[in-house]
DNA sequence: CAAGGATTCAAACGAGTGTTTTAATCACAT
DNA sequence: ATGTGATTAAAACACTCGTTTGAATCCTTG
């Protein structure tokens, strides 16, 4: 079996690393060490460490969003030519389900969710406007598409659980890549597309409570 | 106007900018310059970098810990005495408001705020162990309690809902100590009372959705 | 006032960081 | 085969980090 070429070592090594440890835990000696390649060749290739996050980020979210807009799309299609408005439960599916689901996408994947799923709460800049960057226009289409699915509810209340609505979310990201975290007295929490289920319940019920 | 005294003054800087660029991306030589002490002085009050970290969750963390216990045992106790299980309401309420009401509590407290509440997705295990292991028997009285509360609901969906409730109350922390993030098109989200109770309202939807 | 422990101070240590440099090696077109 | 540009390699760069050292200073107690 032939090897992945340098690059794509490099961009594996330092997903699994990044979600590990943090991206200032993380040091391209770790990095190129666990990709078994030279310490210069992350500089080559990518020209500095916060050019390679980004690059890392890149690969996977654009798919990653390319999913979840077409699914947002299509329930503000099937809605429109219904003449009817969307459903907050499709659209939170719609974008809760694909973000879940893409754990089992491929080795390394659940990686990427931890990190992206801990970007919101990153102190670092460099982390986080790196990926609000390339989640906000995903993130505009999702506000007013749900305003237009609840539109007795202020804008501003909306927002505010949105909010709750993505540190929820953020944080199931960010469990899925550790150990379950078993404790005396605690039972085993979901897993999977029941998690997901649960999840989009879970928030579904937050958002359309009356106000 | 007299300072306050050096380990004071190291407590304060070093929780201002632990919560502002994260604990590792920290260094002695920014807290003690904004401490205006020596350099040496952490490693002599403290004994470490990660024991200051101690030291600065620990002296917040306890009274906000009595604060909450008080109140979550309140709620017990007068369910008691009603004969009648405790409401989840009631519960998330004694739990959430607290936490954010500390906010108000003095200067600092809301970057510990924003401390702690990053602390969940943390990478490094020493923020992390060190808040779980303050805070663990504090959520296990909760999910005691809120197992009395919602005797229909199976013990691991309702672990799995309260991982979505710490969620979105981590987030809520973190974003408490940030500039509110202004962008075009959206309107501002709550802010204080108004938002813990929007909070323990969206939660509790959830928490009690049928199953 | 004098003694002695507590505290502060400047300086340095060794280890680790991202990045750069320069030469060696590879793969492929002519 | 030969030369050329892309890639890899080892080494060093300048810098920051947490920690330690040993002397200077402060403050309290006798």
């Amino acid at each position: 079996m032939s090897q992945p070429d340098t690059k794509t070592r490099i961009l594996d090594a330092a997903e699994k690393l990044f979600a590990q440890d943090g991206f200032h835990n993380t040091s391209l000696r770790g990095i190129t060490g666990l990709a078994k390649v030279n310490l210069a060749a992350v500089n080559y290739h990518f020209g500095s460490k916060d050019a390679l996050l980004q690059a890392v980020i890149e690969r996977r979210i654009i798919p990653l969003n390319r999913i979840r807009q077409q699914k947002l799309e299509a329930v503000l299609d099937q809605a429109k030519s219904a003449g009817k408005s969307p459903a907050a439960e499709n659209l939170l599916h719609a974008f809760i389900e694909p973000t879940l689901a893409f754990r089992n996408s491929g080795p390394g994947a659940v990686d990427f969710i931890a990190l992206i799923g801990r970007a919101l709460s990153e102190p670092d800049e460099t982390v986080r406007n790196c990926f609000i960057q390339q989640v906000l226009p995903l993130f505009t289409l999702l506000f007013s598409s749900l305003a237009q699915a609840l539109p007795e509810l202020p804008a501003h209340i909306l927002l505010t659980r949105l909010q709750f609505t993505m540190g929820a979310l953020s944080h199931v990201m960010c469990l899925s890549a550790r150990p379950p975290l078993q404790l005396p007295g605690f039972p085993e929490p979901l897993v999977d597309e029941r998690l997901a289920e649960e999840l989009i319940g879970f928030v579904c019920q937050g958002l359309e409570a009356p106000c």
